[in-house]
DNA sequence: CCGCGAGCTTCAGGAACCTGTCAGGTTGGT
DNA sequence: ACCAACCTGACAGGTTCCTGAAGCTCGCGG
């Protein structure tokens, strides 16, 4: 599962981030409203974890304004224990449940899974796609049957493409998810692990929009 | 949304037919795959409930076909219990899930809400002109359902045209949109890529306006 | 502290493709 | 019929992309 942590506390960000990985999900972690809205422009995620004090705004207008266009993305939001009012607000605005700080890292599990559930018939979907099936939870896929590698920069590549499957992604919109901080890009690079996904998935996984970017075949 | 029914068999037909209109879906119900065809040249289809073992032939083939073509609507199909062989060449042919019949009506009303959910996670508007689809965000057309690709100056010169729907452009303003530093174009560029576009597109997708400039045609 | 290996980035040569230009043909208005 | 405007096939130059190989970084074990 895909998942977006909105956080700007530091120590409780990591403990987060680290907390979901090991349960097998993929996060990515921004600590501002709008570093929150470019990632949500470039991948597609299944649950957003929402802090409801942020340095650049408030994480309710936040959330109304994903809800008003029609992004029906789950939402966990993470509140102090003394902001009642934030929380009733929240679940108002949308939000599918929330976590009062300080909370207990097996109970994010719990309310993660329960997300996942609700909203996911089936607990482990297996994306099939031509030729590969890919088990986003375990990070695996399997070619023909075959299971294949990918390190790591790979994986973050291929999932930008199978968070948007038939989209167009330029090559900075890549870059921007996987570079995410900050830390600017000046070759190939991009090219070069398309390169490698082909090598390793199949030539017509990735097609090439000369001049535009790139996009996911169809199966 | 918009659900195409391949199905031979009255009872079951009716009784999945009605299950889908009470969920709020528009629903067409045809029951030889020549006729699916047909249905899918007019209209373009949110999904596809597929039965395999049809008069006309195997719906696994059909299955094929519009894949090959770059179909890429969802397809669920709907098999008896003993074709497990069926089911995985079906997945493997591209279909999202299936059904095993007989299956509870409340169990279709699950899957065709979580293709829905899958599918419609960025709810992408697309424009229809005529027989083209259009998808503003992904950067792809079908035309009578089948993908056109745009190279980037097209897809600029198209964007134009879209962006003002039936108004008139003259070359000078389309030069200015399509080159907009001061590269200044000294011959019938313009002409040429109109021309390529209307290969792609249809020949009545822009109407020329002698001596004044084009327009996109009417749908 | 050093060597090693895996993965990542950079580079460069060549291939594939895009696109501006032109020429000859076609269309439409007067 | 004439002329201007437009269409379109062909082509070459330029741009973008691909990919093998080399250089680099980082973590790990010795």
């Amino acid at each position: 599962m895909r998942i977006l942590l909105i956080e700007d506390d530091t120590v409780l960000g990591t403990a987060v981030r680290d907390q979901i990985a090991a349960d097998g999900h993929s996060v990515d972690w921004v600590t501002r409203l709008d570093a929150a809205g470019d990632a949500m422009a470039v991948a597609a995620y299944d649950l957003l974890l929402l802090d409801l004090m942020l340095p650049d705004g408030r994480g309710i207008g936040f959330l109304k304004t994903i809800r008003n266009r029609g992004d029906v993305t789950p939402v966990i939001i993470l509140t102090a224990l003394d902001q009642i009012s934030d929380r009733i607000e929240g679940l108002n605005a949308g939000a599918d449940d929330y976590l009062v700080k300080p909370f207990d890292l097996s109970e994010l599990t719990a309310r993660i899974g329960s997300v996942a559930r609700r909203y996911s018939g089936n607990p482990n979907p297996i994306i099939t796609h031509g030729a590969l099936d890919i088990d986003l939870a375990s990070r695996s896929i399997h070619r023909n049957g075959k299971p294949v590698q990918l390190t790591a920069r790979e994986w973050a590549l291929f999932d930008a493409f199978l968070a948007r499957p038939g989209q167009l992604l330029s090559k900075t919109q890549l870059e921007d998810k996987l570079y995410a901080h900050g830390a600017e890009i000046e070759s190939n690079t991009i090219e070069v692990h398309v390169s490698r996904l082909r090598k390793k998935l199949g030539a017509d996984v990735i097609q090439t929009e000369r001049g535009m970017g790139y996009r996911l075949g169809p199966s």
